[in-house]
DNA sequence: ATGGCGGATCTTATCCGA
């Protein structure tokens, strides 16, 4: 039997949550990490999801802005979220699977976007996007996530050539500047992931996740940015046997989000 | 034309995202 998991930065939880449960009847992912659920913890909308079939939440939410949680049809257990850069915005939620015998643990992330000015030292959005990496660095390096390990979320960095529209003209716009997917790479070379929808789609086939909001149409302008990701331990890596993007997404409904959701097949 | 849009909240204006 395999373990489904999908990631999507949905704007707005509360906004959406029917938009989601289509999602959720549609695709049956075992597992959803949602970022920018820009609410808070009580304002989740919980019995929505339980009345879809997932009953097992962890969220870490907070007003306004940012926000990630988790919901899943298998048992959740060990839920915990870190604080990155001494800030007290939800960027992080972990929770472990139990899953035929297994399990696995959850990462849900989403990143800081960086602002606009793709300098540290003029721009405290970019300086806070480059420690949180450093930050994530380090805690994976030292906490020996060898096996069993699942990093899914909105990165807010398209890493590849082919992960935007244009690579000569994004290198010094934000998401996609040396200085960033350098650090991502560090952190998935040094810790041995594998980006699973890499892994099933090769690198040399342009892919995107998200498309702005102000292209008149996100379609045919075609200017995208691969910002989400599932990322996994070689153990379950090798088992991998499918990834996909929904592009189609990004035009569901009257208001679609800004990013549409990542699925991997695990095991 | 990478921001022209679209979220939430401080709501008819402002802050934020990427």
């Amino acid at each position: 039997m395999p373990l489904t998991i999908a990631t999507w930065n949905i704007n707005s939880v509360r906004l959406r949550a029917p938009m989601v449960v289509e999602f959720l009847d549609r695709f049956k992912p075992d597992v959803l990490c949602l970022q920018e659920i820009k609410c808070m913890n009580e304002q989740f909308p919980a019995q929505v999801f339980l009345d879809a079939g997932y009953a097992h939440h962890a969220v870490n939410g907070q007003k306004a802005y940012h926000g990630v949680a988790t919901i899943s049809r298998l048992p959740l257990s060990n839920i915990s979220s870190k604080q990155f850069c001494k800030k007290l915005d939800a960027r992080h939620i972990s929770a472990q699977v139990e899953f035929d015998g297994k399990s696995i643990n959850v990462h849900n992330f989403y990143v800081p976007a960086g602002g606009d000015v793709a300098d540290p030292a003029i721009n405290e959005k970019f300086e806070h996007k480059l420690g949180f990496l450093d930050e994530m660095h380090n805690w994976f390096t030292h906490k020996s996530f060898a096996a069993g390990q699942v990093i899914v979320g909105d990165f807010n960095i398209a890493p590849h050539e082919n992960d935007v529209w244009s690579h000569k003209q994004l290198l010094k716009v934000v998401s996609h500047t040396p200085i960033e997917t350098e650090k991502l790479d560090t952190i998935l070379a040094s810790g041995n992931w594998v980006d699973l929808v890499r892994k099933h789609i090769p690198v040399e086939n342009k892919l995107y996740s998200w498309w702005s909001y102000r292209a008149k149409n996100w379609d045919i302008s075609d200017k995208g940015r691969r910002l989400d990701h599932i990322w996994a331990t070689p153990d379950i890596a090798t088992n991998s046997t499918d990834a996909q993007i929904l592009r189609d997404a990004r035009g569901w409904g009257e208001k679609p989000s800004d990013h549409v959701p990542v699925i991997a097949q695990l095991f």
